[in-house]
DNA sequence: CTGATTTGACCTAC
DNA sequence: GTAGGTCAAATCAG
């Protein structure tokens, strides 16, 4: 059961990487192949090892967890189920992910004593855990233990750097940070930067990053996360949709972790009391592949808009909210295109859909 | 005017 | 003492 977990969570995890770096990989289309790949080898691995029943239960807690725990927030049972899945699939360091957005490592405090000590404690600083800012309260003074407590909760990632335009655009994950310093490093051939979340100050979100160029390959960054953002603003959010600050300790955990909204995959993904009618996420995700679900086939030409709006047939696609996804798909595996365009083909794709929808609510 | 970036200086772990 | 991380004033950009 838990493994079973443990697989949804990755897939979870994989399609959450891929969406976050979705501008990255104009040039990447065989790793972005291998990436989807492997997102539906790992629901469907589920699918088979299940039952129907207990799969729609087991998705249900799946995704429930990995709202409740924020995608790409890794924490220390989330990572044990990543690699639990990992193991399943019979992954390694070979995976696609290995090759461009690999994940390639996650540190906790792991039983060090990281808060005591003899380490000088300022009172003017901001905690850097999250579990510290939600704890805050007023006029709370701070120890701070900086080197060693920044190998606590460090994921390190690579991902691919753009090969044109500006070249040291950051990788876009989904949030919006502020660089805050840049520093040469000894034995590194670029400078690291150094980011934390823009909205910090408002929010006290811990959530920082660097960024570095692998001293080996110049197109590949090398980036290390530090904190969870706690402010749950996605890079898209305009200042309107941004909500007040939540004051400390109220925050649920539920909405302090939950991913940017604005991402096709983070939402709508939710358990419904109609659950039974609806196509499980493989489906979703799969319908197109052949042989991986038992649900449409590749031969199946309409995607979900063309179902009617979101209408559920007794086999079409229904859910209407994942209309990008279908596009996606339908672009990818069914153009039968090899042109390295594939990209602006899908962009522009849901971007004419997603225009002809609201075109049509009008 | 406001917010982001740059960059030299400062702080702290090792 | 050194290196990595952060601060904050100056500067830039929208």
């Amino acid at each position: 059961m838990e493994e079973n977990r443990g697989l949804i969570l990755y897939g979870c995890k994989l399609a959450k990487d891929l969406e976050e770096n979705l501008p990255n990989l104009a040039n990447h289309r065989d790793f972005f192949l291998r990436s989807c790949d492997e997102i539906i080898m790992a629901f469907s691995r589920v699918k088979e090892r299940l039952s129907h029943e207990v799969f729609h239960r087991q998705l249900d807690i799946g995704i429930q967890e990995w709202l409740r725990s924020g995608a790409g927030t890794s924490t220390d049972s989330q990572a044990m189920n990543l690699l639990n899945a990992q193991a399943i699939l019979g992954h390694s360091s070979s995976s696609a992910f290995s090759h461009g957005l690999e994940l390639i490592g996650h540190e906790t405090a792991g039983g060090r004593d990281l808060e005591g000590g003899a380490d000088r404690w300022r009172g003017d600083r901001v905690p850097e855990k999250p579990t510290d800012a939600l704890n805050l309260s007023p006029g709370t003074s701070f120890k701070r233990c900086r080197r060693r407590k920044d190998e606590a909760d460090k994921i390190v990632r690579r991902v691919p750097a753009p090969r044109m335009g500006n070249l040291d655009l950051p990788p876009e994950d989904g949030f919006t940070w502020r660089k805050y310093g840049q520093k040469e490093i000894l034995g590194c051939k670029h400078p690291r930067s150094y980011y934390r979340c823009t909205h910090q100050k408002l929010y006290q979100c811990p959530a920082k990053k660097q960024v570095q160029r692998l001293n080996d390959d110049f197109y590949t960054f090398e980036v290390t996360y530090r904190g969870n953002h706690i402010c749950n603003i996605p890079s898209t959010a305009t200042s309107a949709t941004i909500p007040p600050p939540i004051e400390h300790g109220t925050v649920s955990q539920t909405t302090a972790m939950q991913p940017p909204v604005s991402h096709w995959l983070s939402i709508e993904v939710k358990p419904s009391p109609q659950v039974e009618a609806t196509p499980s996420i493989l489906d979703t995700l799969a319908f197109r592949y052949p042989g991986t679900t038992g649900g449409a086939g590749p031969s199946s030409s309409s995607n979900i808009a063309a179902s009617g709006g979101g209408s559920a047939g007794p086999s079409g696609p229904r859910f209407p909210d994942y209309q990008p996804v279908a596009d996606f798909a339908d672009v990818m595996f069914n153009s039968g295109s090899s042109s390295n365009n594939s990209m602006e083909l899908i962009f522009s794709s849901i971007d004419e859909n997603w225009d002809n929808a609201r075109a049509k609510k009008h």
